[in-house]
DNA sequence: CCTTCAATTCGATAACCATCTGATTGATGA
DNA sequence: TCATCAATCAGATGGTTATCGAATTGAAGG
């Protein structure tokens, strides 16, 4: 039931470009839909935040086990929720052996928040 | 089990002022979470930027029918959502005897963007 | 080798929510 | 007055997902 009342119809002459620019509109339109439902959840934007928040030593890159201290859950939920915010490109892991360290994706956060503001037009 | 982390504890010591900067930081807050939660649905992201097109006769007010007619939903899925819109603070509903039409309220979106870009530091 | 510990995976459960149908309200016009 | 139509409400249902405990993997350290 996804997409049923898509803009679509425009059958034909798609010049190459067309096609990639609509291809990468549909791509942030997806990573949108990911960030949202991201945020959507307390408890991620509140990790999300942790991850971002400048403190500590190593600049940008928080161990796993420091967002988990900060969080009433069990580990297998952390896990879930460092998963969505992965596959939404908000963070990315870095793996050293055993440990896990989280790093917030300044990049791809700041280009959804300025995709949104093109919904407000004229601005 | 909602806020169950809270910062809270700090019992004493706070100046009105202070506690006013709290109150309007957890206000944005909670606007915020009731943003994300309203655009992490396609249907309601798709029925916002159709009531922030600039479009048509009448400047930034559109017709809850108009709405409708795009959404292959029932007239009370429709209310349902328009509810939540409204209670994020996203739109406002002007009502004409029997229509309602409604307005994207820019600012406020805007506000709960700019919110957000705080979570990145020293950006 | 065995233990420990961080992290992930699996399956189950409960809560939430988008959606529907049907009933209701309130205004319009014949 | 009655039929119609926009919008809302009430209750039910199905799908999604946040959460858990238990089992698993993989790396260190004794």
């Amino acid at each position: 039931m996804a997409g049923v009342h898509d803009i679509s119809s425009k059958p034909s002459h798609h010049g190459k470009s067309e096609i990639a620019v609509l291809k990468r509109k549909q791509l942030s339109e997806n990573q949108m839909h990911l960030m949202a439902k991201a945020l959507a959840d307390p408890r991620r934007y509140e990790m999300l935040r942790q991850i971002g928040a400048k403190n500590s030593a190593v600049p940008s890159a928080v161990p796993c086990t420091d967002v988990h201290d900060c969080q009433p859950v069990s580990a297998a939920t952390l896990s879930h929720h460092i998963k969505q915010l992965e596959m939404a490109g908000l963070i990315t892991i870095i793996r050293q052996c055993k440990f896990a360290n989280l790093v917030l994706q300044r990049n791809i956060f700041q280009a959804n928040l300025d995709h949104l503001e093109k919904i407000l037009p004229q601005t």
